[in-house]
DNA sequence: ATTATCTATAGATCTATAGATAATGC
DNA sequence: ATTATCTATAGATCTATAGATAATGC
């Protein structure tokens, strides 16, 4: 005897299929169902965390049984890091390449705030336009990174970015110990996290005068704040 | 018939208690026991968070039943409250007396820097000589502020400190728009946040440089970081 | 007599797998 | 003939509670 959760999803199924019958390949229904998944996963996983999603909860949330889940992933961690490697590469991409090219602009002379520019505002340009999906990725990320299982994937996906930034600010830096640049970094990504995490509570500590998924007013100060930062650590 | 671990934890104890068969009152064995429990989910839930704990772990961690858990805390929900709540006054305590000690002695003229040293610096003292205990509420707590349950709590504990140091660097800054102080301290407390969960990232990134359990090195440097900061944001 | 701790157990939930069914693809 | 999805179910684990036992406290 089928639930009425059950019974009201196949009706629901049978209304939009019945309305145009759309007739879909097996690969696209495939890549339909893998993406939907992912998405639910990544909207749950940002909210609650490894721990606190279960493969029922994601299918659920998608409208299909749980057993799916284990069709297209192996397990529940598979399923986090296939979430995690989704857009990993957008994000580690694009600011490579913004690095890259302000390197080449800047001809041997980058300065610190160049720099935080190219690395911070590229990515949070990405989730100012990339939508709902996108600032989920977001709040994912700087959840996961909190973690240890998040943290090992940090270091595989985004060491390469951020090493590339580290070259940048040594040559802007030139006679700053090493160490230095390191924290300053240190600060950065702790805010940079802080900003994807959106907890909401600086809308609720400032009354509401700042929000936290106002990522454009985050960009507008960010990379100035920073390198102001960096600046006040040279050493007498 | 006792499982092998029982068998060794009974052996284990009698081994101990017969050393010298301490006498203690039912106030002392209760306080101690519950310390005993709010220490080891303090530990667990800061590696884990409060989905990636059961009571079990717990209770196996501390050497008692499961049931004893729901004899000392209604459900695993006030267990997590119970681990935040214990060292909340202690740190937000501090830090309301250092502030207040410095706007004295600034003597209506207080400066960024000032501010940011007696709130940030007395919390880093804190954990620093505070011993394990503490270094594991710090992650603890940088874990929860991520987190729905735990964000309340902090607006519930923390607000009045963090409101606290806000006035004070609105005198310091009295031609500054309230927004900017309020991102400006923003980026402060994603830093700060980071820094209290050692997530270990930046030693591996800085190939064992830094260490992100170094707590004097940031002390060192973050207070005049984000002043510098601070500062960057004057509007034209 | 009261309190700390344990034993036993119910009921819920979760992951994972085997096998059935219903579509698409040659 | 192959693939996407579902049904059914095993086994593990988790929370929570009732009631027993073993200490301390007057």
């Amino acid at each position: 005897m089928p639930s009425a959760r059950y019974a009201t999803k196949v009706g629901a199924m049978a209304e939009t299929s019945s309305a145009k019958r759309v007739r879909r390949s097996k690969a696209e229904q495939r890549a339909e169902t893998l993406e939907q998944i992912l998405n639910a996963a990544e909207y749950l996983f940002s909210k609650h965390g490894l721990h606190g999603v279960t493969l029922r909860d994601v299918a659920l949330r998608v409208g299909v049984h749980t057993s799916l889940m284990h069709y297209y992933f192996d397990d529940k961690r598979s399923l986090f890091e296939a979430v995690f490697a989704r857009r990993a590469a957008v994000t580690s991409g694009r600011r490579m390449e913004a690095l890259d090219r302000y390197a080449q602009e800047a001809a041997g002379k980058p300065t610190v705030e160049g720099a935080l520019h190219a690395f911070l505002d590229t990515d949070l340009d990405l989730y100012i336009s990339g939508g709902e999906a996108w600032m989920n990725y977001a709040a994912f990320g700087a959840r996961a990174s909190n973690t240890p299982e998040g943290g090992e994937l940090m270091d595989r996906y985004f060491d390469p970015v951020v090493l590339k930034l580290i070259g940048i600010l040594k040559q802007a830096l030139p006679d700053y110990a090493e160490e230095d640049i390191f924290w300053g970094y240190f600060f950065v990504t702790g805010s940079l996290m802080h900003t994807l995490g959106r907890t909401g509570r600086i809308d609720r500590l400032s009354g509401g005068l700042c929000k936290s998924d106002d990522f454009e007013a985050i960009k507008q100060r960010m990379a100035k704040f920073m390198a102001a930062g960096f600046l006040s650590l040279k050493r007498g």
